[in-house]
DNA sequence: TTAGTGATATCC
DNA sequence: GATATCACTAAA
């Protein structure tokens, strides 16, 4: 495998589309008191703007949101169902509220498993993982091939928009 | 299948 | 202000 190159501005500015399924095989590393935690992620989701129902920023922009609508990069980090948190990175054009969701590492499968394994919280919510000396992304050369399936628990968004196959998972490498 | 947990959005 | 909901997980 190749050097440890970090993922730049480039990566994330395209569609979610293209990013989140580039994610899995990436490497996840966090800044802790103990050292850098480093996970390969395994499974992202997309989540692609107003019009995806899915979205959160489906209704629009709001204090929750509003990192959403920031550049390529920013870490969007929120807490659900009270214990959770749920780690994003923002995609696309700064003002096009997406995101890239990671749900999975090889080692800690589940968004909330992940964030735990790699000690996220809300603390990095809006910080930019490109330039942030905390959380970043980097990529080692590891190519892989990957699957979509539908999103997990969208059950809220449109028949159409919880059918679409926007969740990546790493099925094999080479 | 269901409890747990707290921030957020959306309604009075 | 109150209430409903939630991009989940572990235990039963």
């Amino acid at each position: 495998m190749g050097e440890l190159l970090r993922l730049t501005r480039d990566f994330f500015a395209r569609d979610v589309l293209e990013v989140a399924p580039d994610l899995p095989g990436k490497l996840i590393a966090h800044r802790t008191q103990n050292g850098i935690l480093r996970l390969r992620i395994s499974e992202a989701e997309a989540y692609r703007g107003e019009q995806d129902t899915a979205c959160h920023a489906h209704r629009g922009r709001t204090r929750r949101t509003e990192v959403l609508y920031g550049p390529p990069g920013t870490l969007y980090v929120y807490l659900c169902y009270g214990i959770h948190w749920m780690l994003n990175v923002v995609t696309g054009r700064e003002g096009q509220p997406q995101a890239a969701l990671v749900r999975a590492c090889l080692t800690a499968e589940g968004p909330g498993k992940l964030t735990k394994a790699l000690q996220i919280t809300g603390t990095l919510n809006g910080q930019d993982a490109v330039s942030s000396p905390e959380l970043w992304l980097e990529d080692d050369g590891l190519r892989c091939r990957v699957a979509g399936a539908p999103r997990v628990g969208i059950g809220y968004a449109s028949p159409e928009d919880r059918q679409r196959p926007w969740r990546f998972i790493l099925e094999s490498t080479d």
